[in-house]
DNA sequence: ACAAATAGTGTAAGCGCTTACATTATACGA
DNA sequence: TCGTATAATGTAAGCGCTTACACTATTTGT
């Protein structure tokens, strides 16, 4: 099988004996194509295997069949699991997916965001309400539709699928209060470039402070990794005993890598949870379950949420002025959280 | 703001004065333009916020600075840490990074590979390294240079970034033999058309078969999720009582999601991990530190794989013949595996 | 039976870029 | 000094496709 160069338009046309704008239709508006011709031009596309070249098609029309998706990190399984679910609705729209990823850093998130749009994008998804003006002033010079995920706003100029941070922070922090606990700490991604971090510590902290007789202890703001959740919660603790302040009861961590990384620390100090500290996560990725003692979260519907985008992405697409999608979040009560029992 | 037009090649040519090729080799080959010419070249082309269409690069030299891949799923971290480096180790050298699924079945990869192919893709990532011949056949044929990721063999002929799964799958076997066990059970996805689970099952099936006194109980192959590895370490419990059968003291899982699965299952059957049964896993992704008892596993260099492809990916693209990249894998011993004590 | 609408197809321009080749200006060696 | 190598730029032909427009043959309505 010696690599030949790839059968183009022209090589079916010729075959099939008609003008390459006869195949083209053929391939993009059959119906506008006699039975009888369509018929022959599918045989020799099948037989000589032609695929078009989307690159020509894309200079031609305009229009490239990528969709580009900008997001912190494939590392988080949050993610990449709703990433996964877009992925596979996209293509079947046979659109094709081009991913890149910001590392939370806004700078790259808009060099990224260049070259998908360089790269022919037709739309992108992107994660996170909040970006420098430079990156909005680019979108919108450009002209690029595209969908935010993760967040929710009531905001008909953009199109979001997501849900509130703020809401859902802030119903968690009503369920610690609930059982109790007075003194609550809470370690967060970074919240500068980062707004759902920074509404999900609005949510605890604005909750909290409606309580008159709880405090909020601490709020640590680290990188979203096991190790740097198990050092934050290691510092909260030693802080405590530092200090002389009462140890937190509970600590609510704004994602599930950070609670899990901040279990994981307290069986090796020796802390048990929950009874000497209660912990709660954020996302209810798989990492929740399989914790010891499984963690306490707030449920984010990840799938729903990639599907959602998608069908807004693939509406956009189409030109139409869909409607942003809400979606709901809510606690799934495992074992890390408990009642306080000063 | 309102949308314009992006500017062309031309649009900078005109207002620099220079011809379309000057413009153009300014980009690709800046010394072969004088530099009095190129920075008001440059000027201009940071005036005009000009991008260069890369369709049309692509169109006219035939290369789209665009790499595929296509994974099982990016739903399991293993994969999507994996991608993630790849993705980042591309995006250093301007190449974007075209993502395709195939959830594991070969009908849906080459359908992916196809349409990335189409796309333009200059090269691709592919994981296993078996595939029905019709897929080989397209990929010769098109000859599109591809790096095969999880997994390694002596082949000259292609380019491997991976480790041997074979080999992996004895080592840990050994070690579960070596702390006493006789009695063994394997959970694994499933072997049909993934040659990791095949070289798996291979290298846990012969090294026991080279023990006398240590016999293979059960092979369970089912899909790689937390409760599918919950099932599988179910029915085998069940299965043991109900044949009267001596139960495992050992289960080996292909990977740790099954892993996993099994030991928040056997907490819920009330079955003490690992006094009563031991469990390994393989992958080592942040489940496994995660899950109580912790998991002992094969340390797969996730991150290494990523960037070793890469490179190779890389190199190939320059047309260079560059080496298969063979990773080693090691042992993580934490607490799901013990000494059995009959 | 005839004008007008419709269906099917072809012609050819052009999408934004690269690049072989041609052209011109300049430096160099003998 | 002249021929030639070298450097800098320009010219223009495509890359593979889509699509506006033109054209012909067939329906349709009246």
């Amino acid at each position: 099988m010696k690599p030949t160069r790839n059968p183009t338009l022209e090589d079916v046309a010729k075959a099939a004996r008609v003008s390459t704008a006869t195949i083209s239709r053929c391939i993009n508006e059959p119906d506008k194509v006699a039975f009888e011709t369509r018929e022959r031009v599918e045989k020799v596309v099948e037989q000589l295997g032609y695929m078009p070249n989307l690159n020509g098609r894309a200079l031609a029309s305009n229009r490239s069949n990528i969709v580009g998706a900008v997001i912190p990190t494939m590392a988080n399984a949050m993610f990449a699991s709703g990433l996964q679910e877009f992925q596979e609705a996209l293509s079947e729209s046979s659109y094709n997916l081009l991913v890149a990823s910001s590392g939370y850093s806004p700078d790259t998130e808009l060099k990224q965001i260049k070259s998908l749009v360089a790269q022919g994008a037709d739309g992108l998804l992107l994660i996170g309400s909040t970006r420098p003006a430079e990156t909005t002033r680019f979108l919108t010079k450009r002209n690029v539709p595209y969908v935010i995920a993760w967040c929710y706003q009531h905001d008909t100029s953009r199109y979001f699928a997501g849900f509130d941070n703020t809401i859902a922070a802030a119903t968690i922090t009503r369920a610690v209060l609930d059982h109790g606990h007075k003194n609550i700490a809470m370690i967060t991604g970074y919240s500068k470039h980062n707004d759902r971090s920074r509404n999900r510590i609005a949510g605890v902290t604005d909750t909290i402070a409606q309580h008159d007789d709880a405090i909020l202890n601490t709020v640590i703001e680290t990188d979203s990794t096991l190790d740097s959740g198990g050092d934050a919660f290691e510092s909260l603790m030693n802080k405590a005993a530092e200090f002389d302040k009462r140890m937190p009861s509970a600590v609510i961590c704004g994602n599930d890598v950070l609670a899990t990384g901040a279990i994981i620390r307290a069986k090796q100090l020796g802390i048990n949870i929950p009874e000497q500290v209660s912990v709660t996560g954020f996302d209810d990725i798989a990492l929740a379950a399989a914790v010891y003692p499984a963690l306490t979260t707030v449920r984010v519907p990840q799938l729903a949420m990639g599907q959602s985008a998608a069908a807004l992405m693939l509406a956009l697409l189409q030109n139409k002025k869909p409607e942003s999608r809400e979606l709901q979040t809510e606690i799934v009560y495992r074992d890390s959280l408990a009642r306080f029992t000063g």
